[in-house]
DNA sequence: GATTCCTTTATGTCTGGACATAATAATTAT
DNA sequence: ATAATTATTATGTCCAGACATAAAGGAATC
């Protein structure tokens, strides 16, 4: 059934959103430029404060606007658009092409933490640690060579874990939760054994990701990550 | 003054959060598992169904929680935690270090758009292109290359503009409205130019980003943007 | 057995009103 | 003039209730 009246539309704060966005594109509300209040602006679109609200606060954690109580809202100079990216887990990634997705274990050890890494995490002297390395294939060529160290004061029961079959990686993260995760992302130069590893001529760039993860102050576990030749990490916004 | 009875305090969005997330931790919602609804959590925490929601929207758009009408909302196995890089104008990236900032404008040039360009922004065959090439110091070291083009039907005006003092990222982000965005980052090896221009060995690794914007469909710049020695693009949450 | 239709349920959103809070502006006391 | 106090204002959050909507399960029909 047609409605005869489409009429009477609610204005929802996606439409909200909108607007205020083509505003800003097309100059209505210029860059550093007060825009008008929620109250006003409720009114002219016809809706309630709080879809108003909903817009512009999501549009603010967006970066677009910048808000504060009693001065307004403006419209961000220079928007320092957050890029989101979606770090998947290696097995999604390489199975998201279409590509067989294959781990294997390259070898695994407990020992004293190394100084650097006492460092890093923030570790006392005898901090015992697992150290493992491993492979991830896409196809069977190699896709990430990773090397994880796990703080076991932090993980007791990883010393039992079997790594042979299921990356450490996916064990970690429905087994041990955390509160704070650090990211960064470098361009290396492959060491000999790393280039062995990932079929790589010596000393040819590789991406890395390192990632540390603690829960509430307590450091859980660091990994570097090293991907195969011709890796891209993409995102779109 | 001091309140005599600080009781009855109000359950806000934030306190749910905290909560939810620290049942998650301590397993009493392990993953996978379907946690009550929002009328019923509403009721155990004291509070409004709309708090809840709000609390679970966050969580879920977060990357913690997984929700779905009628089947409920249930914690996220792999969290897909999504990072969040804050990516800033070279200028504040340097400036954050305590460094001091300088541009130069090595190169300007218009030109008809190359094939590999016309491929990558689907432009038509006639398509102007102006091509910059800038270079960005951080106390007189060279810290980004930056090798940027910018479709001249897209944004007119920027056959006009002068680089020479400001960097065409700056000056884009000012002028030029746009919608979409693409970013994308790899390692590369320096080729003599590049290695010149960073002060490098050739060959020697580089972390690229590759950004490419368009406003609706229409394509209106593309960079990539090289980074000297030593750069990590770091992020925490 | 398969298809269509209806019911149920949990989330998604809107409303209009209320009070809280940060930040500025105006006022008063020092 | 300067400092302390008090409005004023726009955002931030909460509430109770309402209707919309997606998805699942069951019932009636073909």
């Amino acid at each position: 059934m047609n409605k005869a009246t489409p009429a009477a539309e609610k204005t929802t704060y996606q439409n909200v959103k909108q607007s205020v966005l083509r505003r800003i594109r097309d100059r209505t509300w210029a860059p550093d430029t007060l825009i008008p209040n929620e109250v006003d602006l409720a009114r002219e679109f016809g809706c309630s404060r709080s879809t108003v609200n909903r817009a512009m606060r999501e549009l603010a954690e967006e970066g677009i606007l910048d808000r504060k109580r009693k001065t307004g809202t403006r419209v961000n100079a220079t928007p320092v658009r957050n890029a989101k990216f979606v770090i998947p887990l290696v097995r999604d990634e390489v199975e998201a092409t279409g590509a067989a997705y294959r781990y294997a274990l390259v070898s695994r050890e407990v020992l004293q933490a190394p100084p650097w890494l006492r460092a890093r995490l923030n570790l006392c002297e005898e901090s015992r640690v697992l150290h493992l390395n491993c492979l991830h294939f896409a196809n069977n060529a190699p896709f990430q060579f990773e090397d994880r160290w796990v703080n076991i004061m932090a993980v007791p029961t990883v010393e039992q874990a079997d790594f042979s079959t299921l990356g450490p990686n996916e064990w970690l993260l429905s087994q041990v939760p955390f509160t704070d995760v650090e990211l960064s992302f470098s361009a290396n130069a492959a060491d000999a054994r790393l280039a062995d590893f990932l079929a790589l001529n010596p000393s040819e760039p590789v991406f890395t990701a390192e990632r540390t993860t603690w829960l509430k102050d307590r450091p859980v576990t660091f990994a570097r990550l090293s991907f195969g030749r011709g890796y891209r990490m993409t995102t779109r916004y």
